[in-house]
DNA sequence: CACAATTGAATTGTGCACAACCGATCCGAC
DNA sequence: GTCGGATCGGTTGTGCACAATTCAATTGTG
C-alpha cells in the first residue's frame, strides 16, 4: 500500500513514515517557496511576510485597514504583526495612525514609497510560478485543494 | 480572467491579488494545519517540529542519524536542529552522542522514553487528515504536488 | 609528516508565529 | 451617567527558521 497516508489497508508502520505525510510535503514546500522569494525580496529589504502585507495593502490603496483587518486577511495575530508593521514603517513603507473615530484601532497605510514599490514586484508571481515547475492548470488545483483545506480547518476551529 | 496567476491574459493587478497566490495559499494552509498539530502535540509536551524529528527517529530505530542527516531529511540546518535536539533530550526522548569514529559528528539516538511515545501517536495522522476535509485520492494527489514542487526547487539550487 | 581546505555542529543575531496577558477604549443595560 | 463586558492593539516569553560566524576534527595533497 505505497499510497497510504490515513491507515486505509496499511500497517501503522507505513503510516508514520515521513515522506508518506501530507504536512511534511506542506511544511517543506511552504518553506522552499520561501527560499525562492527570500533572494528577490532581499534586493527589496523585505522578508516574505512583510510582502504579504504590502499585497493587501496594493490591493487596496485607499482603504488604510486596521492591524487586525491585516490580520483577518493574512490569518495572522497582532503578537505577530505588530512588531512586523513597525519595522515596515520605520522602512517608511507604511504610517500607523489612531483612528479618529476609534482610539483602539490602528489604521495601517501606505507610504509614497510603500506605493511605488509596487512596480518593482510586478514580475515576482511569474518567476516564483516558473520556480515550482508547475503549469497553470496545476497551479490554479493546487491554490484551491490548500485553500479549501484551510477553509474548512478554521470553519471547524469556529464551532 | 480569474483564475490568473502569473499574467497569462490578466492584468497586473490581477496578479497582485492576495487570494490568487498559490504561496499565500501554502503559506496559510501550513499554519492552518500547524493549529490542527498543536492541541493533539501539546498534551505530549512536543512542538510540530519535534513531532518531524522523532517521526524520523521512529523510521529507523536503531540508526542514530547525525545531526545533519536529520537536516536533509527534514531540511533544516544546524541553527534549529541543534536548541530543538536539547530540548528534546532535556525532555528524556533522545539522547545525543559524539560519534567514536568522527568526533565531529552528533549522533541522536531514542531513549526508552522516546521509543514509547510512538504508541501514542498512533491515531494522528488518521485525525489530521480528518480535519483537512480531502478524500484520500486528492490527499495523495496534493502531497506528491506539494513534493514535486520541494524537490524541482531543491534541484535548482543545487545548480 | 605538514598544512591548507573541508566538514560538522554549535552559537549569535534577526525575524516571524503564537499563547497569554495587559491596558485603554468603546458599548450596552440599567 | 455608570458600571460590566467586549474589543483592539501592544508586550512578553517560547520556539522555530535561517544567515553568518566560529571552532574543532578530519581529509587531501605534496
Amino acid at each position: 500500500m505505497h499510497n497510504s497516508i490515513v491507515g486505509y489497508g496499511s500497517t501503522v508502520t507505513d503510516d508514520l513514515v515521513l515522506r508518506r505525510q501530507v504536512c511534511f510535503a506542506l511544511y517543506a514546500a511552504s518553506r522552499a517557496l520561501t527560499d525562492v522569494y527570500r533572494p528577490i525580496l532581499d534586493r527589496l529589504g523585505l522578508t516574505y511576510p512583510q510582502y504579504l502585507v504590502l499585497l493587501v495593502l496594493w490591493e487596496r490603496p485607499d482603504d488604510a485597514p486596521t492591524v487586525s483587518e491585516l490580520g483577518a486577511e493574512l490569518r495572522l495575530d497582532s503578537g505577530t504583526l505588530s512588531p512586523l508593521l513597525k519595522r515596515l514603517e520605520a522602512a517608511g513603507l507604511v504610517v500607523r495612525q489612531r483612528s479618529a473615530r476609534d482610539e483602539r484601532r490602528v489604521e495601517v497605510g501606505l507610504t509614497e514609497q510603500g506605493r511605488a514599490l509596487r512596480q518593482q514586484v510586478d514580475d515576482v508571481p511569474l518567476r516564483i510560478a516558473r520556480a515550482t515547475g508547475l503549469g497553470i492548470a496545476e497551479l490554479v488545483e493546487l491554490r484551491d485543494t490548500l485553500t479549501r483545506v484551510t477553509d474548512t480547518i478554521h470553519r471547524q476551529k469556529e464551532q
